[in-house]
DNA sequence: ACCTGAACACCGTTCAAGT
DNA sequence: ACCTGAACACCGTTCAAGT
């Protein structure tokens, strides 16, 4: 044994992500282990921990996958309607249903914590304002004219409140399905919070 | 050793709840291990799991106690505002303050997962529904005249929607804070929501 | 330089054996 | 009846030793 050599660092490291990302979405984020992970690439944890710091940095790179995905579809969200209003609807339901779809990646995202000591990495805290920046573009074309401060506090409480709504849908069902979908609660979000909202910027 | 009988099956499950209470408060749900809460109460292992049958158990006594902590707090907001409109936001700044002050125990309820098979005790579930049951009813206060259906899913809007700013608000700063707080996130969701929603109930 | 395997300090859970 | 202690099958992480 010791140096095979049959793989680089890099591809080594892209098999772990890729073996990280498998577990996630078949067992969700507890069915991730370091042992298991070693194991399906073919290399002992000695060698996981020679090509990563701890487990964490593993589901970060598999979560920032996923976030990838669901900006790609945000984004397509994005192009495929021109009315502004339609368009805002669209990428919230397309958030909507990513987290239906992919429940467990989903879940991973948002419920995986980092140790105390252990700081977010530039390039994950990128992939989300990238998010963000899908939802405020959105949000800045339904009202042009105002100014980036409140754009930007609109569209974070949208985007928060869009987000709650996945998360309780998903967690348990603390809806009685049949009286009040997660749509029909997107649905009454978006056209409350917009209706007012553009009315109070068009007396201004 | 063996029939100690220092403490009765209620004292035992009492005193194990409270630990568990206390690592959560303390170290979060990854401070959380049988073998800590059996040391701490002065049993072995074998005994907690004679009292419990596993760990989730004794985590979702502790979360019910939280939720319990919660409906009081929430309660009392209701109480201290006779306005209907105001007590709505009052209601939603105390369910952002305890988020905030009470993080860990926070965190615990919405990120502890039960394992497939377990299903969600009643008396926990009744807990959660007794939470949705003062949104409704400030909601309803608002307007006493819609119809029941509208009334559920207003405050189920409302309550996922505020339940989102929380949640992002506490899983990381994804808000540079000065721009925009929670707090003023709150603000804007309740302003214009309930004013297209309001006015919307009064032409009906 | 690269990789292994064993070690350390932990987990949740079970259960024969003791009083 | 009540409680223990050891056992089983797992964790994350480190590191001396081998090629």
């Amino acid at each position: 044994m010791a140096r095979r050599n049959d793989h680089s660092r890099e591809e080594i490291q892209g098999m772990a992500i890729d073996v990280t990302r498998t577990l996630i979405s078949s067992q969700g984020l507890e069915g991730v282990s370091a042992r298991k992970i070693a194991q399906q690439i073919g290399y002992t944890v000695g060698t996981l921990y020679q090509n990563f710091d701890n487990i964490h940095e593993l589901i970060l790179h598999a979560n920032a996958f996923s976030l990838t995905q669901l900006l790609r579809e945000l984004e397509a969200a994005y192009r495929s309607e021109p009315r502004p209003r339609e368009r805002v609807v669209r990428i919230a339901e397309t958030y909507l249903r990513f987290g239906q779809q992919h429940e467990k990646q989903w879940s991973a995202i948002f419920r995986h914590t980092l140790p105390r000591d252990f700081q977010m990495p530039d390039w994950y805290q990128a992939r989300i304002d990238a998010l963000f920046a899908v939802i405020e573009n959105a949000v800045r074309e339904l009202a042009p004219r105002r100014q980036k401060q409140q754009i930007q506090l609109a569209s974070r409480t949208l985007w928060s409140s869009v987000h709650g709504i996945c998360m309780l849908n998903i967690g348990d069902k603390l809806y009685s399905d049949q009286i009040a979908t997660p749509h029909t609660l997107l649905q009454s979000l978006i056209h409350n919070y917009l209706s007012a909202w553009t009315a109070e910027g068009s007396q201004a």
